[in-house]
DNA sequence: GAATATTTTCATTACTTATTGAAACTTCAT
DNA sequence: ATGAAGTTTCAATAAGTAATGAAAATATTC
């Protein structure tokens, strides 16, 4: 396969990989693009290369900087703002776990925790306490470990999974 | 809290969870009432405690079955089918991963190895195959160990990762 | 095997979410 | 201070996704 086909189709799968698991496929699609860069691009070419609006562009740029994904660089005698994504794979891995976490399992791990205080003596009451205790647990077992999981802890877990299970 | 609303909560927040990881609302508004429920639910039970149409009810408590969260139970003297969600929250985790390693994680593999193999030998050629081997090497490493995954590795797991990352 | 009950399908409609584009705002050089 | 270049916002609109409900298909009973 020649690269320009190659470019186009990492970005396409990249963006509908992206909105199965919740993240715009626009979204996705920036950041595959900045993946692929080896260098900083600028919100114009953003939009040239993607055929998207300005402000679509400059949208979804702050909202893979707001992930962390995305940086800004200043390129020197350029006033344009250029962008750039982190191109190591464990962090961008990380990082979204992170941004994930924080956004869905903690209010989650939550809500779990009041619900499993939930009054009541029935045979229902006690089914809802062990079904929503049980998920706490869960989710807050998951929220604990991605709490402490680094670059390196990834890679143990990685190596020492696939060793053991095999 | 009471416990009809405790249901009402965990219902809401489930469908919302559900909604930013790419399942449907819905699909997990009744996955929650199923998994709340302490005797299998028919598609009226479904209808009317969520306040959706028939066709809605049938189409996502087929998926769930699709899905392997949930299965019909016949009703002695009762033609209607009835349905029950698994309880177990491991296997349901065990489920929904395995289901999404089958229909994303596995296609997306198949795709970085192709793209892997890109042709060129331009700066940009070279960068664009180190970016999806890198992705590749991650996703099908991932991939390897969901392979493995049952119940007791993931306790195992998660127990394991827990003590060593404290 | 006709009547009745139940389930499934699917075209239409409703809802949600993403995108545009133009205006407002900011920054910087002179 | 002014204007040129760049960035951000946001109301309007488009695109995408899910839900409805009635009709078709299937299953069950007598």
């Amino acid at each position: 396969m020649q690269l320009p086909e190659a470019r186009r189709k990492f970005i396409e799968a990249w963006g509908a990989f992206g909105s199965a698991w919740g993240i715009s496929r626009t979204m996705a699609q920036v950041h595959a693009l900045l993946l692929l860069a080896t260098e900083p691009l600028s919100t114009d070419d953003v939009m040239e290369q993607l055929n998207i609006s300005r402000g679509n562009a400059n949208m979804n740029l702050r909202a893979l900087i707001d992930w962390g994904l995305v940086s800004k660089v200043l390129k020197p005698g350029d006033r344009k703002d250029h962008f750039e994504a982190e191109k190591d794979v464990w962090r961008i891995a990380t990082q979204i776990t992170r941004e994930r976490k924080k956004r869905e399992l903690e209010p989650m791990v939550k809500l779990l925790s009041e619900l499993e205080r939930t009054e009541g003596a029935s045979n229902d009451a006690k089914a809802f306490r062990k079904v929503t205790g049980d998920l706490k647990d869960l989710t807050s077992r998951i929220d604990a470990v991605l709490e402490r999981t680094t670059r390196s802890d990834v890679q143990w877990f990685l190596k020492a999974a696939s060793t053991l299970l095999r």
